[in-house]
DNA sequence: CGGAGTGTTAGTCG
DNA sequence: CCGACTAACACTCC
């Protein structure tokens, strides 16, 4: 589930609680999902104290006093659950019907942190990792992803320059494609393509300037509107607001094939791009 | 019950 | 290099 406005809304939630904190105790019960190996965790993690909570891509990075950082992927279902001594709960990720509370059934990693606090990692699916990496290769880490959507290297030029390089591809491939662009997931590139009012099937050859343009600026404003509602989907952060994230109600085109577009009426169409679900609008969308 | 579909992404194969 | 497809896994929906 998570793509970029959700992995941003756990970043700040969590980080408020978890920094400046030790981590006190690790314990694992699905050893497959670290992607390091279990010492260097007990070397560089149990000891450490959290001086930052980061995000590139979909990904938490967790700075350790160590000189290491912490990778959380949650991947498709993962969340983190973080619960203060007296129980509040903060939950971030995919929700499990009909399971609440931790640890359960799927908590299959935990931290215990110096203010008595845990932080419960669940994953449904078991495809989301924890890897540690050492702080001054994290650069040599992300070589591979693009720039972050709000981050002064993620221009329109640039955005143009990296589509070029892609002519052949369609443009929804494209905004997955995280070499091109980090934190776009199957909900947020169906939403930037109906902002955009472009057709998920588009070669990106295809594309005029003004339209790479409009993309742009849609991509930007899709995730900006996002971020500030705290992501979609997910039943966001249990805590005694019992806040969730909004942006499910805000959203145009994922999820909503054949009811009508927003803009036109027409009942929306549902079809398989880049192997990926895909909902547009057929006679808005170009 | 069987089969398709699910918010990700790394890898394979043609 | 590209793109289609699959696997990793568990669960829900029809």
């Amino acid at each position: 589930m998570p793509e970029l406005p959700e992995v941003e809304t756990i970043r700040r939630d969590l980080s408020r609680v978890l920094i400046g904190r030790r981590v006190t105790q690790f314990s694992v019960t699905r050893p497959k999902l670290l992607k390091s190996p279990r010492r260097e965790f007990r070397r560089f993690l149990v000891g450490a104290t959290i001086t930052k909570v980061a995000r590139r891509a979909k990904q938490l990075v967790f700075r350790l006093s160590s000189g290491y950082s912490l990778l959380i992927h949650l991947k498709m279902t993962g969340q983190l659950v973080w619960c203060s001594r007296q129980g509040a709960l903060r939950v971030g990720g995919h929700p499990i019907a009909g399971v609440t509370g931790v640890p359960n059934r799927y908590t299959y990693i935990l931290l215990a942190l110096s203010d008595g606090a845990h932080l419960y990692f669940n994953d449904v699916r078991q495809f989301g990792y924890w890897r540690l990496v050492a702080t001054p290769e994290l650069s040599y880490e992300f070589r591979t992803l693009g720039p972050e959507p709000f981050s002064k290297g993620f221009t329109a030029a640039r955005f143009q320059v990296e589509l070029a390089r892609r002519a052949r591809t369609s443009i929804k491939a494209a905004l997955l494609d995280q070499s091109v662009v980090a934190g776009i997931g199957n909900i947020y590139a169906d939403e930037s393509l109906f902002v955009a009012r472009l057709r998920p099937t588009r070669r990106v050859g295809s594309l005029r300037g003004t339209e790479v343009a409009a993309l742009w600026r849609a991509v930007r404003a899709v995730l900006r509107r996002a971020v500030a509602a705290r992501g979609t989907s997910f039943s966001s952060y249990r805590d005694g607001l019992g806040r969730q994230g909004t942006y499910w109600n805000m959203r145009q085109a994922y999820g909503r094939a054949g009811e009508p577009c927003l803009r036109c009426h027409r009942p929306l169409t549902r079809t398989v791009v880049a192997g990926r679900g895909t909902t547009y609008c057929a006679k808005c969308q170009r």
